[in-house]
DNA sequence: CACCTAATTTACAACGATTGTTACTTACTA
DNA sequence: TAGTAAGTAACAATCGTTGTAAATTAGGTG
């Protein structure tokens, strides 16, 4: 939705264009694919598509919601290649792959601690911020002994639209 | 001949040691079976036995290890019976199905709000108390208007074996 | 630039987890 | 006893994801 990206727009054979667009381009420091190429894969037109896609996301993003703003543009896209290049940018710690029971994992491109909302009927997430205070005192008993490196808080519920929706059904 | 218990059907063989243990006695109040009878559905065999299973777990098995229990007592189990029943008791909330992130759903059949610790090796999970402070400090921004039906607190890392089997790898 | 090679992508099959379908059993009822 | 509703089992199908292997390409070399 920003109009402020590359000016990718598809339309038939949209992958001269493609590349026209994405030659001697260096990718923007700190972005996605800057990350990428400074891991030493190779910055690939696809690499490249699917980075910028999660930057322009809401946030979280399927991996099937990428392949199919992917093929709009770039139509040889294959699902795998979608998948390895988010698992490859999920080992660089560039992106997280969260499970919130909705299917699918989606994308997290917020690396900042914070926590989610999912709503159980249409499974949009949205993210909330949560006291570091909280993470804080989240802890393990100590006769445990469990190695923590991440920290997960999810609410479950109906978000506002499907809330209406089922209160349509039961009111009138 | 109104018997108290409720009438078993016969089944296959290696049954006899099933309906032995089930004949003539009223599930106990509030178990899983009791509650399953109660909302109406048939107290079945299959459904009995998957009740006892998850009560004498370790508190978060999934379908298939149920499943690899029940028909070591009952071989006509079928899978789909299983998934069936654990949806049933999610329905009426005698249990619930959580999903985090180690391949399929989970029984949870700790009904208290509680915090979960997972293992991102072996998958094992563990309940960890959560301060009910911090369950009421986990509130939605106003603005988003989302309605909070459920809360998840979810620690990742490393179980105490699966550390040090990590940790001989790196030493040695 | 033309070429080389390892990295990458693709098409497609396979997989694990779960659900749909449907015929067969069973439980309860008239 | 047959009738009806509920439940189970066998099996196929679905979804999300990964494995495989052949074809293609990126990025360096002369
Ligand atoms: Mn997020
Ligand atoms: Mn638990
Ligand atoms: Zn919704
Ligand atoms: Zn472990």
């Amino acid at each position: 939705m920003a109009k402020t990206g590359p000016r990718l727009h598809a339309g038939g054979a949209g992958q001269r264009e493609l590349n026209a667009a994405l030659s001697g381009r260096e990718p923007d420091h700190g972005s996605l694919a800057a990350l990428l190429r400074q891991s030493g894969l190779k910055l690939t037109p696809q690499r490249h598509l699917i980075c910028q896609l999660i930057e322009n996301s809401d946030g979280h993003p399927t991996a099937e919601e990428l392949y199919e703003s992917a093929t709009a543009v770039m139509p040889s896209m294959s699902l795998k290649t979608v998948y390895t290049t988010l698992n490859d940018l999920a080992a660089l710690n560039a992106i997280r792959l969260v499970n919130v029971g909705t299917g699918g994992f989606r994308v997290e491109s917020n690396l900042e601690p914070h926590g989610h909302l999912v709503c159980r009927m249409c499974g949009t997430i949205m993210d909330i911020p949560v006291n570091p205070a909280i993470e804080e005192e989240l802890a393990v008993p100590p006769e445990i002994e469990f190695e923590v490196e991440q920290r997960e808080v999810t609410l479950r519920g109906l978000c506002r639209s499907c809330a209406s929706k089922q209160g349509e059904g039961a009111g009138a």
